[in-house]
DNA sequence: GTGGTCTAGACCACA
DNA sequence: GTGGTCTAGACCACA
């Protein structure tokens, strides 16, 4: 369903979060599609529900789900918070690339990496425009 | 001399490790170079000694620098150590990179963001315009 | 008909209540005057007939309304209900008026919303700008 | 110290949240003072620490106290929070208006209402302008 | 069954 | 001592 790392430093509901809002700010949970039940999740991971509990009561507070108790959680219709978190992911890509260029990364080593990552990435004469 | 974030999330040590590492792996610090002493850093920072302490000793670990007590903390000429330091970050940015991807970020906003950090990527021939 | 959040914090049943009271209590609704039955407002909404049984249960409770089986429910002739339900509106307001003080509102700051909501205030003779 | 009721409908974090957030946009608690540690809280109220450490979060991420673990949680300097919740808490009272009119309160009943609450509300002649 | 709140208590990194 | 995370488990209102 969802993947988490119990081992890595990041906070398990920061995870689950993070994981969910890239589902959606992706397009990949669409508008009003259920979440699965907090209980679920956390059963299926082998956490416990009040961690659980924690990323969809942020996620609501960031406006990309709704919860309606005794019924469930779906992805809010609102796209404005998935605007501002795409803008956010933005942001932090740009932060962590100057903190790269900082650390010695050269431009080179960057666009090859982009290229493992996002596919090759019209480096010569494609018309990509 | 060196920038922290007393609000931030990221340990104060590690900030400090990290901006330290970032000069020397970049080239911004050269081979023998002496560090500011632990305390006057302390002093400046407005944090206790300890925690300077503790990242030039994890700095003197990872084969960055070294100290001569009763002398001071120098830049090492062990090369090694700012190559692995230079592969880390790169991992890092890579990881990164992937994140972002998950979050929804185009290959085409990515590069738009490379360019603006650093410069236009027209190393060799490539005419991307 | 009536309306309902059903993203909001407030229950559904609590919702309706405070709905249809207050259309009592400020005379929008007129004593004897039939209220739609339970199902047409649970089909109408969305929601369980449950809920909607449920609000109507306690307004009738209140004695805002009365119901004849079979038949259906009406607004009671009962004034001292409608009485009762504005003395606790006029709680309520002094209590979320106390919130707003405390949270730094100011007395100007109230004015200029009420004469907002309730048209300028100059029933009698004062001339405050 | 802070003030809640266990009694009351609204949950205890919500209670400790708007009673702190109104400390700090009403002016009662200065920029950088620090607020009591969790623990001190819930022992004084008698409740358990993570309800309050729920709080304090929540308050940070409203931008009005920033935390710095090991060491404490202070009011924050950046007063873009403060003046959201200001607005927030214009707004509430506008919408508790909206619903008192709807109740069949009155413009008189509402001015004579927040004369008790902030105190003698120029009225005739004063020149509070 | 569902989301939400709360307690009791453990543990962690950090200062 | 401090904030922060997490578990285990209880209980609630609601649908």
């Amino acid at each position: 369903m969802f993947e988490i790392s119990l081992t890595g430093k990041a906070p398990i509901y920061e995870q689950l979060y993070n994981g969910i809002a890239g589902l959606i700010s992706s397009g990949r949970m669409q508008s009003g599609e259920k979440l699965p039940p907090v209980r679920e999740v956390a059963k299926q991971l082998g956490i416990n529900p009040n961690t659980v509990q924690k990323s969809y009561f942020l996620l609501e507070q960031a406006g990309l789900i709704y919860s309606i108790p005794a019924k469930g959680s779906y992805v809010s219709e609102d796209c404005e918070a998935a605007q501002a978190l795409h803008a956010q992911a933005l942001k932090r890509l740009g932060e962590e690339m100057e903190t790269a260029k900082r650390a010695g990364i050269t431009a080179d080593e960057q666009r090859s990496l982009a290229e493992k990552i996002w596919g090759i990435n019209t480096e010569k004469g494609d018309n990509h425009d």
